[in-house]
DNA sequence: AAGATGTTTCGAGATTTATCGAAGTAATGG
DNA sequence: CCATTACTTCGATAAATCTCGAAACATCTT
């Protein structure tokens, strides 16, 4: 067995994963986070572009950190939230790929 | 921008295909399924595999369904169960990589 | 200290999801 | 046609999640 990102996640770890991902409105924040780049935005910030009030931001945004999706970080009376998904994400991708597409050859699958 | 298959996917239906994988019960029937192969098995059989009770796996087998992560097939009085969820990943590890790790170098990421 | 700003916690209502057992539907066999 | 097998639908309950506003907390400014 090829060693991989994968191993590195549990069902469990991954089935929480792909619920905190499995919410259009967090999609929708960490997508925001995502394109501000490394830099990332303020809590405050975040929900005037995505229209999430405050303490319903706070709460997917837990999620989010809890998945290890974000970071969050205080900087004076502000919490600038990033993204750290892309080793999430990578390790999601080769969860994904390791578990259910070990075998499928690379163009068509599974359809007969 | 570069075409992949995330442009088949709105935020809408991303989260829900996560939503779908974001359950340890329904992420192990996709296991057993994929790793059944394209043969699939009977219901009755992911059930006793997994643990789940009947109507509960038909809920779940309709999540998955409706996701397009898996296609049932009815075989005299079974229904046969195959996962199809490799291009669905495959949609989904791109909408991924393209929405959320577009910009991002291969090695290390956000870190601060 | 007092006031302004930014975020979190608390409490609560509404919605969704999970789970089960019992009854219902569909296909096969006698 | 009746029994059996395989699965689904129905109805109900329990649990989890979403969402909000108000109040609390922490930080900076003056």
């Amino acid at each position: 067995m090829k060693a991989t990102h994968a191993d590195d996640l549990s069902l469990a770890t991954a089935a929480s994963t792909f619920a905190a991902l499995g919410s259009e409105q967090r999609l929708a924040v960490l997508r925001c986070l995502v394109r501000a780049g490394p830099e990332g935005l303020r809590i405050g910030e975040l929900g005037t572009r995505t229209g999430v009030t405050g303490s319903t931001l706070t709460h997917h945004m837990k999620i989010l950190a809890a998945a290890g999706l974000v970071r969050q970080e205080k900087q004076g009376r502000s919490i600038i939230c990033a993204a750290v998904a892309y080793p999430e994400i990578r390790a999601l991708t080769d969860f994904l790929l390791a578990e259910c597409c070990a075998d499928a050859p690379d163009g068509d699958h599974a359809h007969g």
